[in-house]
DNA sequence: GAGGGTAGCGAACGAATGTTCGCATGTCGA
DNA sequence: TCGACATGCGAACATTCGTTCGCTACCCTC
């Protein structure tokens, strides 16, 4: 009989979770504390995933025999909330970019001094409709990823599929203003039939790295 | 007979480093490791050491007889390098603040992404003479310490034991002009006879949190 | 020198932990 | 339907590990 266990996720890959999880809060699991973490209530059920997890390269034992030696093989670079922000993509601070999204770099910058929790990116800025803010082209944007922000807040916003960081302000039922903070650019207003318009995050958090000139 | 053990650091000193090493690289240790790594044979003399260190509060014990237990009371924050930048004061962008160390917080930025090497250091801003530089008041300032920058280059500036942020540039055989970069401010001419000026660091980068406000 | 305190050792015990073995159940394809 | 396979269980077993106990040695002070 197969026990009643929570369906969804595979047993393995809760096991992989597992020990993520405890990567992050820094004492690895033993045996039976993985197994009451996934459901199984035999330390041999907990052994055999591991061992076969260590066959497919998804973890390792460090010490044989030793308690608590099993972890995960790499430490995940796209974990979240451990270390890094990831760069997700540039933004304009002028006219409106058109990728937002695409993974390619990591800020090592721990998003804990910036949001507590959460989901938080980095962009990279380009242009200098926020300069007003103290916010220069090339900076890092540290962004929370919400679907709202209050007025006055600084949002990231997509337009269309282009996105831009702007102070965000609604003017009146279905209307918005997106304003820029620097002399030389337009507020951008936005009503009904204006496309498709939604706040990818706020602005808690801007950081910048001067090079060596 | 007191066995041969290396001389100098005291043992609960060296089991306390130890334990500091363990929690940067994850895995807490044993009793056992503990006595190898500090040079006691006996697991019993190490625990006697533990106890005696749980009692002055500089360890505790996270479970009771469970394996890899013990661990450091707090991360001691004070280490550099390896995951937050002191704060050590606060400097001006405007009227030269005279407290310029004096550490005070963390923040949580590892100097990685700023500067390879070297003593990195935050300083929270207080002032707007560099605001069309990006730079705003309650703004960290993350300064890397060197004695001396080069022309045009952004210094924290020692003027007398007061501190400022300015850029920095030598105008001639002893005369040095700190420029503010914001309208409204002057230009501090320093020559012979204004007293003592050094460096105390380079600006390296520059990080913003907002609140919720 | 006597005595207390500190710090080390080895031995031992019990609990925790990793590991193995045999068995039962469900799935899937031949 | 049958058998290979995967997965789970409980019961061991062998280490590892935390902890305790008694002992010895050194360093003080009286």
């Amino acid at each position: 009989m197969t026990p009643s266990r929570a369906a969804g996720e595979p047993t393995r890959d809760q096991i992989v979770s597992f020990l993520e999880r405890c990567a992050d809060r820094g004492v690895p699991p033993t045996v039976r504390e993985i197994g009451d973490a996934v459901g199984l209530r035999s330390p041999a059920s907990v052994h055999r995933q591991l061992r076969t997890l260590e066959e497919d390269g998804r973890i390792i034992c460090d010490g044989d025999g030793r308690s608590r030696s099993w972890r995960i093989t790499k430490p995940k670079s796209r974990r979240r909330g451990g270390g890094m922000i990831p760069v997700v993509g540039r933004i304009a601070a002028g006219e409106p970019i058109d990728s937002l999204e695409g993974e390619e770099d990591f800020l090592p910058i721990p998003p804990n001094g910036f949001a507590s929790s959460g989901d938080v990116v980095a962009l990279r800025v380009e242009g200098n409709s926020m300069t007003d803010a103290g916010i220069l082209s090339g900076d890092y944007a540290i962004i929370r990823r919400q679907p709202e922000v209050e007025n006055g807040q600084v949002a990231a916003v997509s337009i269309d599929g282009q996105g831009t960081l702007k102070v965000w302000r609604r003017t009146g039922k279905g209307k918005i203003s997106l304003e820029p903070r620097a002399r030389g650019f337009e507020v951008i207003r936005l009503g009904r039939g204006s496309g498709e318009v939604s706040v990818f995050g706020r602005l808690v958090g801007v950081a910048r790295m001067y090079g060596e000139g």
